[in-house]
This record gives C-alpha cells, sequence and structure tokens, in this order.
DNA sequence: CTGAAAGCGCTTACAG
DNA sequence: CTGAAAGCGCTTACAG
C-alpha cells in the first residue's frame, strides 16, 4: 500500500530500475527525457509504473522553484460567470502539467488581499484575479511578490500586469447603439449591487453613449440588494410608476432584465411593443425564456481559454507575452425582447 | 522586493530576531507558540512582520507530511449544486489554516481518476469527491493512498470511506408522498442525462413510493440530453400527448421542472390545477418564478458545512470520526405548483 | 523555554 | 548519456 507515511520516492524507483535517482528524474520529466537512451528510459517508466510512483510535488516545487500552479481568485463560485471563466482556464490549462487552485473572497475586497497572501506561499506560477475592484494594498502586494498576474473580465484603466477582457463601458454602449438602431429612444438603466463596480460602469457606458446618440437622458433606477428575479420584478413595477413614457430598458445583468420581463407579462406591458427590454451577460437563461432575451454576451470562456494561452505564452519563455492586454470584446445577442 | 526568487526564508527572520529558526518556526505556528516565551514570541513577530515573511508553504508540506489542502473534486463548476457544497466547505474551512484545491472531471469518471493521482502529489489532508459515479479505478486508488476521503451529496450502498448527503432515492420518495398527500393519483415522471445515475436513483425511488402509496404505476419519460428549460418543455408536451391522463410530474432536476410548468404556460395547461409539478434540488429559480415551484430542497449548503465539521474532526485526533457517515436529509418545499 | 542536527523528496548545477 | 553532491526551506525529534 502506497499510503502517506512509505510511499513510493525518486530513490525506490532508481534502485528498482538500477539507475540513479537523477535518471529517474529526467525519466519522468517531459522536458528532459529526451536527452535519454531509449532502453533506460523504458526501463525506468516500466520500474516506476509498476510501483505506482507518484511525485511528491511539494518537493519538485521546492527545488525547481516553480509549482505548476495557478491560483485563481474570485468572488463567488455560484456565479455562472465566474464558473465559466473558470472552466475556460481550467479546459486551456489541460495536459499542460499545470493545477489551478480555486479561492473565493465573497465580494471582500480585503479578503483578495489575504487570499493571495495567503496562496503566494505555494508558489503559485501565475494569479488570476476575477474580481470586481482591487485594494492598493492587493495591488501593491502582488507587485511585490513578483508573480506574474492577470485580472480577468474587465480591462482596467491600470491594469497590474496584465489583463484579460473588455471595458465594461463598452458593454453598454453597444446596448444603447442597439436599442437606438431599433428605434427606441427613451430609456431607462437598471442596476444593483454597490459592490458591483462593473455593473456601474456598465450603465456609465449605457448613459454616455445614449446621449451621445441624441436618446433622451436615460432614467436611472439602482437598488443595493442582490441581482434576482425577484428584484428585477421590483425595479421595473417602480420604473414604470415612476417613468411611464420610458420605451427601452437597459439592465445590469440579465437576472434583472429576466425579472423586468415576468414583470411585464404579469402587468400586460407588450414586450418590445410598450417596452424593449435588453440584459447583459447572456446566461443560459436568456435564450431559455419565451421568445429569449436579447442581451449583451460577455465573452466569459474565450476570456478563459484566452487567459490560459497568455499564461502558457508566459511559461513559453518570453519575460512577458506579446500582449499583455487582450481585448476579447463583447457582442449584442439580439431576440425576442428589443 | 520579496520576489521569488530572493524570498524572506526563516533564517532570515532568525537572524532578524536574535533567534534561532527554531523559534521563529515555532513562533509562527499556531499550535506551538504558547510554549514560548512572551517577550521572544512578540519580537519574532515583529521582525517576521516587518520583514513581510511568507511561509514557504511547500517546504512546509514537505516536512510535516501534511499541505493542510482539502482537494475538492467536482463535475462541473457551473452547476449551483456543486458550486454551493463548495462554497460550504470552503466557508466552514475559513480561519483553520487549511486551503481547498478544486477540481473539475466534466462528469467523466476517467478523468476522475487521474484528477485524484495527480492531486495525491501534493498530499491533500483530504479528498472531498462530488461527482455522481466512481469507478472501481478511482476506489482502488483512493484507498491505495489512505487519505481520508468523504463523497459528498450522496449517500453511497459502499462508501469508500466517509460521506456526507442523502440517499437519492429519499428525494423521490418524498416528491411521492408529497404528491400523494395533495390528491394526485396519476403521476409521471421526466428526466434526463444518462450519465446523471443520481437522477435514476430519484426516479426509482419515486417509482417505489407512489406505487407503495397505492398511486398508479409512473409514466416514464426520459431524454439524453442535458438538463435545460427548453429540454422540460419539450418532455412535458411529448408527456401530454402521450399520457393524458397524468395529473402530476415528478422532473428529476428543478431546470426541467421549470421547463415542464412554462410549457403548460403556453399550452394554457393550468398548473397546478390541470397537471402538478414538482422538481428537485431547490434552485433560486424554483423561488422566482411566478407563484414558485414546489420542490426537494437538496441541502447543499449544509452537506457543505457538515463536510468541513467532518474534516475539522479528523484533524482534532480521532483515526476516523464518530460518524463517518452523516445523513443530511432532503425536504419537500411547497410552493405554487402543486 | 530554546537550539543544533538531521532529513523530507526532489532538481540544479557540475562532472565525467 | 549518466551520476554524485549539494541544497531548496521548512519541521521533527532530541537535547539541554
Amino acid at each position: 500500500m502506497a499510503s502517506r507515511a512509505g510511499a513510493v520516492t525518486l530513490a525506490d524507483v532508481a534502485r528498482a530500475a538500477g539507475v540513479s535517482k537523477m535518471t529517474v528524474s529526467r525519466a519522468l520529466s517531459p522536458d528532459r527525457s529526451a536527452a535519454l537512451q531509449p532502453d533506460t528510459l523504458a526501463r525506468v517508466r516500466a520500474a516506476a509504473g509498476s510501483l505506482g510512483y507518484r511525485p511528491n510535488l511539494a518537493a519538485r516545487s521546492l527545488t525547481a522553484r516553480r509549482s505548476g500552479i495557478v491560483a485563481i481568485v474570485v468572488p463567488d463560485l455560484g456565479n455562472a460567470v465566474f464558473a465559466e471563466i473558470i472552466a475556460g482556464i481550467q479546459a486551456g490549462l489541460k495536459d499542460t502539467g499545470r493545477e489551478t487552485i480555486v479561492a473565493r473572497t465573497g465580494f471582500d475586497p480585503a479578503a483578495e488581499c489575504d487570499t493571495v497572501r495567503h496562496l503566494s506561499g505555494w508558489n503559485p506560477d501565475a494569479f488570476v484575479l476575477a474580481g470586481p475592484s482591487r485594494t492598493d494594498a492587493v495591488r501593491a502586494l502582488v507587485r511585490d511578490l513578483g508573480i506574474p498576474t492577470v485580472e480577468v473580465m474587465d480591462l482596467p484603466p491600470d491594469p497590474i500586469d496584465m489583463a484579460v477582457g473588455f471595458p465594461h463601458a463598452e458593454a453598454g454602449a453597444l446596448a444603447a447603439e442597439h436599442l437606438h438602431a431599433r428605434g427606441y429612444r427613451r430609456p431607462a438603466t437598471l442596476s444593483c449591487n454597490a459592490a458591483d463596480t462593473r455593473a456601474a460602469r456598465r450603465i456609465e457606458g449605457f448613459r454616455a453613449r445614449a446621449t451621445g446618440l441624441g436618446l433622451a437622458p436615460p432614467v436611472d433606477l439602482f437598488d443595493p440588494a442582490e441581482p434576482s428575479f425577484g428584484l428585477g420584478r421590483a425595479l421595473c413595477a417602480r420604473l414604470r410608476a415612476r417613468a411611464p413614457a420610458v420605451d427601452c430598458v437597459f439592465a445590469a445583468n440579465d437576472l434583472l432584465a429576466v425579472g423586468a420581463v415576468l414583470h411585464c407579462q404579469d402587468a400586460g406591458v407588450a414586450v418590445p411593443g410598450a417596452l424593449a427590454v435588453c440584459g447583459f451577460n447572456d446566461l443560459p437563461i436568456a435564450a431559455e425564456i419565451g421568445g429569449g432575451l436579447t442581451t449583451v454576451h460577455s465573452p466569459r470562456r474565450a476570456i478563459g481559454r484566452e487567459t490560459a494561452a497568455l499564461l502558457l505564452d508566459l511559461a513559453g519563455g518570453a519575460a512577458r507575452p506579446v500582449a499583455p492586454v487582450r481585448h476579447i470584446p463583447c457582442h449584442v445577442v439580439p431576440r425576442g425582447t428589443t
């Protein structure tokens, strides 16, 4: 039994194969095994296989000074957006000898800093930070650590190191252009969750482009609660009471947007006839509701894959990849609500 | 700059504080610092703080023979069920010096084995396996590794080691009891995804209890596709065409159940008047649809927290905790669709 | 209460 | 193409 106490080590394999530990080390390293004589290689691999050798990764990490770990820090796992980014990264890193370690902060910027500090003890090859805001403390810490860091989902005005995503103002601007092109002229916005600074920038981007295109200044409704269908219903009800002339709505996320559509269905308000609705993210739910929700697609998978590619470029040699800031644009998915 | 090359080590702190490495090691270990003189402790901590010392976790893991890592293997992160189990575990492990490492298998049982084998190289304190099925290879591997392992979400007939969850047949039985108590007598079941063996057991449990209570034998509709609202709509349409006398439906998951309700709304079928619908999981969507979906709540958070508690019990000393198999029951949440 | 020695299991950097 | 030596940064087990 290869249990923890008496685990099979490099020395055991060396003994069994009649070679030195170094030869075993080389035989089991994809990069260095080419230098070995074919029959030596075969003998070592056979011995390793029959003994059930599994390298001690802590020991490897200690000497090689790189762990092969990519540390991903997200606010929340239940959120499909972050889950898909992680899935994209893991898919892109598959079979490259890199493992991911995922930590969640619960949207607490201070927790992000503690988490990065702690994870740094594993000497990750890279950090991926997915949360919406970054404290100065994290920025200083990450710089000080000297570990490559990718900020994802967003393109911050002042990236710490690398970034893969899109400026959230752009997502709002695309929604404004779409609604304008469809002929709507009196817009409103729905948003929530004060901690979500990206949502705020989407709304700002919408407002800027909407007024630039000559639409009426948007009526903004905001609620500090977390997003949900129920909140979308409530905000839409409030909107109709306050500003009945509004003919279209940009909701900062799909949950609010679907809630708004549900409210309209219940209240007998024709969508998009009396009120058009555009969301953000393009979660699966957007395609599932009757007629489909028009929404701005955020390319989570592509961001994850591109992040993996960036990390592999890094490992490939260049001190910094050719393009350390990669813009993955979002786009409008027109469906039945606009 | 405390970058990777010249990171601050225990020896650096020892020099700065004028003590030996051992004293620093003790001062920084919560368990062993009690044995130090208070002023020594303070001096060491001050030195560690001002130098920005961060322990090298690979080195610690190598000597202490435990990493403090809990390795969680899930089929999919986008699935709210697994995300919540992970969140529950992470919440329960917070401030206990344990980190989680999360890997996904994409519902591929062979990938589960490869993943466990690879993660074992980090000498995790424990494995948490969340997927629905386990190959004999993983079972053998995990036993051979001698690392404590918790299977979660389910209570398998033959647990490898520890387990936290509920038998899925029980969830189906609860649904049958609920529908029976409400007076429904001619049931059907909707299910999908051949790889989801747990769903199959929920359906079996439903059938057994339904017939035991004297209901008509359920009409079973199955589709091999992944669950979605759209599939729920389609299955419900098929059901009504094939078995118009059916008066209630147990759907193996909330996505199918919501889809079934949406189909009924579109088709002008009164819910629950003409057809009652009960789902499984109690995802947020269940409370959000108009009137609310009646569903069997799966206690994901509680399972996560209980798993964390089990792991802490383990660390507390006992070779195996008092109750290595913990039953966290599910329950019906009655809402508007039954 | 504190410390000197040994060693965890690997890989790096030299040799030959 | 292969190997002997040294050392990564910690903690365990002994001493005192």
